[in-house]
DNA sequence: GTACAAACTTAGC
DNA sequence: GTCGGACCGATTCGG
DNA sequence: CCGAATCGGTCCGACGCTAAGTTTGTAC
């Protein structure tokens, strides 16, 4: 590998702030270290063993800061009288103006007799003092080949300040405000990256007489910066009212400076000001006002953004590159775009010996006509970009308007209203639009939408335009998103290195061992996104076991640390299973931080949103079409972890913004497929077509792989993964599985009482024949199944209980289920797990009389947070399973003496508070009078499960069918409906109608009253023909007066079909209105688990079930639960 | 400052 | 909780 | 006999009904 051009000397090994880059290049010789910024250092650790070349104080700072070995250094100093020669180049050192220590190196090399100069300017601001450098003039006069330039700011868009106005600035402020008593103490806060603003510091130091105070490695760090002054003017007592804050305490500063106005509140509070007058020193703060930008908040204080940069601007640079007029300019930043960087200095260079030397090669042997295309190039580009003197002031207005367009998505009137607002400063005119719409912009009282789960409708509601009469136009606030992308320019493509990586995953003979993405021994986020996005382009399962096990292999080979949390990321899931991460976060919050991310208004999002039913995909789509003030750092795996773990942390008042404002964070580092995916995460709706069993079983075999080579038999694959299947099952923590899974390959499988198992789950049924049919020639029991929470309860050794959820969450808020569980163990009894069924239940005043009540009452139970007693409706414990008791798991026994032992473990039972379900001698009924007694008895139906097989842990078991009384077609009514409206289907479904609205006909009122959504039940084809059957002639503007609901759909339809939908249970409903006022005073029913069954193309809309037909289901289900029962086993 | 409502999230079935 | 769709491996079907 | 059609199992992601809990905004 060559040394790169722009790290390079001509004619030498020398390498100019290239540690990393050029550690293995063979061309190599000598080190250069411009200054002690970190992507000039790059490389650089206590592990290098080279000497290198630097300035003394620059040279202090590496040992200090990353332990170089002190006897590597090699010093050149601007104070040197004469110059250092290495390896027979003459180098000299002089002042970069940049930060402490940072120098430009000029090279004197002689090569064939010819004295050949070059400078590397490192990084370095431009000042007219430097003209006055006697070796820089010998380096005019004396032609000087190439500049290697700073071309950090080399935009014409990048102007600012001289420094010296910057710190006169800053001091005034101080000054004026110290002098205005009146207003109480002030806490001044300086926000800076690392050194480099020391000339500020010293400057408020000289005007106010304090000191500044810095935490002590800032203090230790500033020290070595060689200005004695400094060092005396630092504390670290904080008492003092200035301080020195890391870069981000006051706010986000990419792309625009966003105020975090709760970190400056804190702040504030911390010590004990009135108000946080705050000082953010950065290079593009500034367009050339003559006053530079502040934002304010009453109460709390003033941010001011002061341009003070350690880069040359853009005119600087011009100045720079006139005065010195190499030959040629080589920038060393943004070396992407170098081509467009250099059309600037054309001119300005002295093009005419590079002109005749680069002709000079072509000289001898070319043909003449390609001498002359060449000549003629080199012309053209010289022609090519003059005139830039006549900055047009007009078109720079006009400009900005342009970018503020489309930024904000508004017309061209309302960005120069902005603009003038803001008096020019388009930084902060795109704030106030932004401060003003998340103030304007409301939610409607739409209950409408808080219910699609995690989708994003309830932050987007309102009417949509179509939806509304059709003739609202996209108006004032709506941009379409092309006119957005068109406009900003896009960013840089995909890395071929990351292609290459997407390939490699998807290879049969995958090799771990590359580290194409890897940077270190750290996992890039960059690896595990686009392994989902990989995997979300097919819906072939082998292909995604593959991808996922190459991943896999990728990071037990380099990174076996980082392997949990990648399979975490992965499944957009922190933590184990029994104590997952909660974000936090929802549709509306996330929908919020893409809009500011993306700069976008929700309008626009909204408008957006409806075509991909995916708000990762339209945040991708945003951003890929932004263009990069920037570039920002890359997105390591453990940083999104510990952002995301953080997000779920923040508690308490503010805690929304602060979880945004993390998570903008995390977006705005995001690059090409990361976006999508982090945003995905944050909703918990991943969609990548892979969920926690693929994944696991592809851990499982990368494991495998990894500790015995690709050579493995598929058989044993396939053990590893059963093992590996049935360890998580038991044990649902990869914390507690995977290091010995990679390191020796050994399963932990034993249940821990206190960590729940995953329960066996049963099979569904169509009817009393096909369940029974199921359960084939094995005797088994038909048990009830009643309608209340499923329970794992463990009692440990100590005593101790706790209650799990069918999803593995711990409960807090059953104390009273755990007492009576204690009252009804065995006195033997040590530890126990069991499964079973809590019910809510009203108690008889007889002892032991009760009576069930539904679910809907058992859930409205106090959720306590932490153990406590809990208050609300009493409950009975109806135990089904023992999985472990006194020390021996049971998991293995077949059920019939699980049954037994469970029997046994409770002897102190009592009706009403600890029950056994429920179950039939299996000799004696028949399944289908079992399930007719069950259902008598107030439960959904029963379970049968086979007497003589073992608990399958987390498994959906052939051994346990479930027979539910809405099943069996004859056991009950379905309800013909009408759907009235309809939602935009999301993910699979954008682009059709779902989830319907459907209701019921009240034939006296002549009204039709909601009873329930529907999305279950219909063929992809039906909603292909249905949505295209609405849209085409059957929507309507507006809810008409006979639609009763309280739902707001996002379309209204005419009433004209009629579908059967069959359901479970008939509940109470805060939101549907059939037979309202008929049960409730206010309230309306709704149906449970509503499915769509069929049409009925031979009903009229008027022959659709009433409310009378719901009433009745309703009552039904009551009297079923009436009376009070006893002896319920 | 307090009380209440609305919005948003998570969770059970 | 509900459901349908897609994929995959095994089995049956049909020429 | 072999390729094609079919079947059953499994996984995944669309969303239904509700409730409580938390945070924010607003009215007194």
């Amino acid at each position: 590998m060559p040394i790169p051009r722009h790290k390079s000397v001509p004619g030498t090994g020398f390498v100019v702030d290239g540690f990393r880059a050029c550690a293995s290049c063979k061309e190599a010789t000598t080190f250069f270290l411009t200054h002690a910024h970190g992507d000039h250092y790059d490389g650089l650790s206590e592990r290098w063993d080279r000497p290198f070349y630097c300035s003394t104080i620059t040279g202090q700072l590496v040992v200090r800061k990353l332990g170089v070995k002190h006897e590597l250094l090699r010093h050149i100093d601007p104070d040197d009288e004469d110059p250092v020669t290495v390896d027979g180049v003459r180098v000299r050192a002089i002042c970069a103006n940049h930060c402490p220590g940072a120098v430009q190196f000029l090279f004197e090399v002689v090569e064939s007799g010819e004295t050949r100069r070059y400078i590397h300017s490192g990084d370095m601001r431009w000042n007219k003092s430097m003209m006055e450098n006697e070796a820089l003039r010998c380096f005019r006069k004396e032609k000087t080949r190439i500049l290697f330039l700073d071309t950090t700011y080399c935009n014409p868009k990048h102007k600012f300040p001289d420094q010296t106005a910057s710190i006169d600035y800053v001091v005034k402020t101080i000054e004026d405000r110290e002098r205005d008593t009146s207003r109480g103490r002030a806490l001044y806060v300086f926000t800076s990256y690392n050194i480099g603003k020391e000339r500020i510091f010293l400057a408020v130091h000289r005007a106010t007489g304090k000191k500044l105070y810095a935490p002590p490695d800032k203090v230790a760090h500033l020290s070595l910066c060689g200005i004695d002054e400094l060092t005396g003017a630092l504390t670290e007592d904080p008492r003092t009212n200035l301080h020195l804050a890391k870069w981000g305490a006051v706010g986000e500063t990419w792309p625009y400076f966003q105020p975090n106005w709760s970190n400056v509140e804190e702040l504030r509070a911390r010590h004990g000001a009135e108000e946080v007058i705050a000082f953010v020193c950065t290079g593009w703060a500034y367009d050339g006002k003559a006053e530079f930008s502040t934002r304010s908040r009453a109460g709390l204080g003033t941010i001011h953004l002061v341009p003070y940069s350690e880069h040359s601007s853009f005119t600087e640079l011009l100045e720079y590159v006139a005065y010195i007029k190499p030959e040629e300019v080589v920038p060393t930043v943004n070396v992407k775009d170098t081509q467009k960087m250099l059309k600037h200095f054309t001119g300005l260079t002295d093009e005419s010996s590079a002109k005749r030397r680069f002709l000079a090669q072509f000289s001898g042997g070319k043909l003449a006509s390609e001498r002359k295309k060449q000549k003629k190039g080199v012309e053209v580009e010289a022609k090519g970009g003059g005139g830039l003197e006549g900055a047009k002031v007009a078109s720079k207005l006009f400009e900005g308007q342009q970018e503020l367009m489309a930024l904000t998505g508004q017309s061209a009137d309302i960005a120069r209203d902005l603009l003038k607002r803001s008096r020019g400063d388009l930084s902060l005119a795109a704030n106030i639009f932004f401060d003003e719409s998340s103030r304007t912009t409301k939610i409607g009282p739409s209950s409408s939408s808080t219910k699609i789960g995690k989708s994003v409708s309830p932050f987007l509601g309102g009417k949509r335009p179509e939806a509304a009469t059709g003739s609202i136009s996209l108006g004032k606030g709506g941009v379409k998103p092309s006119q957005i992308t068109s406009r900003l320019t896009t960013p840089t493509a995909a890395s071929s290195e990351l292609d290459a990586f997407r390939e490699a995953l998807q290879s049969d003979d995958f090799d771990p061992v590359g580290g194409g993405l890897m940077s270190g021994t750290d996992l890039p986020y960059l690896a595990i996104a686009a392994c989902m996005d990989v995997i979300s382009q097919t819906k072939k399962r082998l292909t995604i076991q593959l991808v996922l096990q190459n991943l896999f292999l990728f990071v037990a080979h380099h990174s076996p640390e980082e392997l949990v949390l990648s399979v975490e990321l992965l499944l957009g899931s922190l933590g184990p299973e029994y104590k997952t991460v909660k974000f936090g976060l929802g549709g509306a919050s996330v929908a919020n931080m893409v809009c500011q991310v993306c700069s976008v208004t929700r309008q626009v999002l909204r408008n957006s949103y409806k075509d991909d039913g995916d708000l990762g995909d339209v945040a991708a789509r945003f951003k890929s079409s932004q263009g990069l003030l920037g570039k920002p750092k890359p997105l390591m795996a453990r940083n999104v972890h510990e952002k995301l773990v953080m997000i779920s942390r923040q508690e308490g008042a503010r805690s929304v913004s602060k979880k945004q404002e993390l998570g903008i964070s995390l977006l705005r580092q995001a690059r090409g497929p990361e976006t999508k995916f982090l945003v995905r995460t944050m909703l918990q709706c991943l969609r990548i077509g892979a969920n926690r069993t693929s994944v696991l079983q592809a851990l499982a075999k990368a494991a495998v792989i990894h500790r015995e080579g690709k050579r493995v038999s598929k058989e044993r694959l396939e053990e590893a993964v059963c093992k590996f299947e049935k360890a998580y099952n038991i044990c649902p923590s990869l914390e507690s599985i995977v290091p010995a899974l990679i390191e020796k390959g050994i399963l932990p499988c034993d249940i821990s009482v206190g960590i729940p198992i995953k329960p066996m789950l049963a099979k569904p049924s169509t009817g009393v024949e096909a369940a029974v049919d199921l359960m084939g020639e094995e005797p088994f029991i038909a048990e009830y199944k009643y309608d209340g929470q499923r329970a794992q309860m463990h009692v440990e050794e100590g005593g101790k209980i706790t209650v799990w959820s069918r999803n593995l969450e711990q409960k807090f808020g059953f104390g009273d289920a755990c007492e009576q569980l204690r009252e009804a163990l065995d006195g033997e009894c040590s530890s126990i797990v069991l499964d079973c069924e809590i019910v809510g239940v009203e108690r008889g005043e007889k002892a032991g009389s009760f009576r069930m009540l539904s679910f809907q009452e058992l859930s409205s139970r106090p959720r306590a947070a932490q153990s406590q007693s809990p208050g609300g409706t009493a409950v009975c414990i109806f135990a089904f399973d023992l999985m472990f008791y006194n020390g021996t798991s049971l998991l293995d026994r077949p059920l019939r003496e699980r049954l037994e032992l469970l029997e046994k473990a409770l002897p102190n039972r009592r009706d009403g508070f600890v029950m056994l379900a429920s179950k039939t001698d299996e000799k004696v009924t028949t399944t289908r009078d079992a399930l007719m007694a069950s259902i008598e008895a107030g439960c959904e139906g029963v379970m049968l499960k086979q007497l003589s097989k073992c608990y399958e842990a987390g498994r959906r078991s052939d051994f346990w069918i479930k027979l539910k009384k809405d099943y069996c077609s004859d056991l009950q009514d379905s309800l013909d409906l009408v759907p009235i409206g309809a939602w935009y289907g999301n993910g699979r479904k954008a682009g059709w109608f779902s989830p319907f609205l459907c209701a019921v006909y009240d034939r006296e009122q002549e009204e039709f009253q909601s009873l329930c959504r529907v999305m279950s039940g219909f063929s992809d084809e039906f909603y292909t023909t249905t949505t295209a059957f609405f849209k085409d002639g059957h929507v309507i503007p507006n809810k008409p007066a006979y639609y009763q609901t309280l739902e707001s759909p996002s379309v209204w339809f005419d009433p004209v079909v009629v579908w059967e939908v069959r359901g479970a249970n008939i509940t109470v409903s805060p939101v549907h209105q059939a037979a309202a006022g008929r049960v409730h005073d206010s309230r309306g029913l709704a149906l449970r688990f509503p499915r769509f069954v069929r049409a009925r193309p031979d009903k009229h809309v008027e022959e659709a079930s009433g409310p009378d037909d719901v009433v009745t289901l309703y009552r039904a289900e009551v009297t079923t639960r009436a009376g009070d029962q006893q002896n319920g086993e």
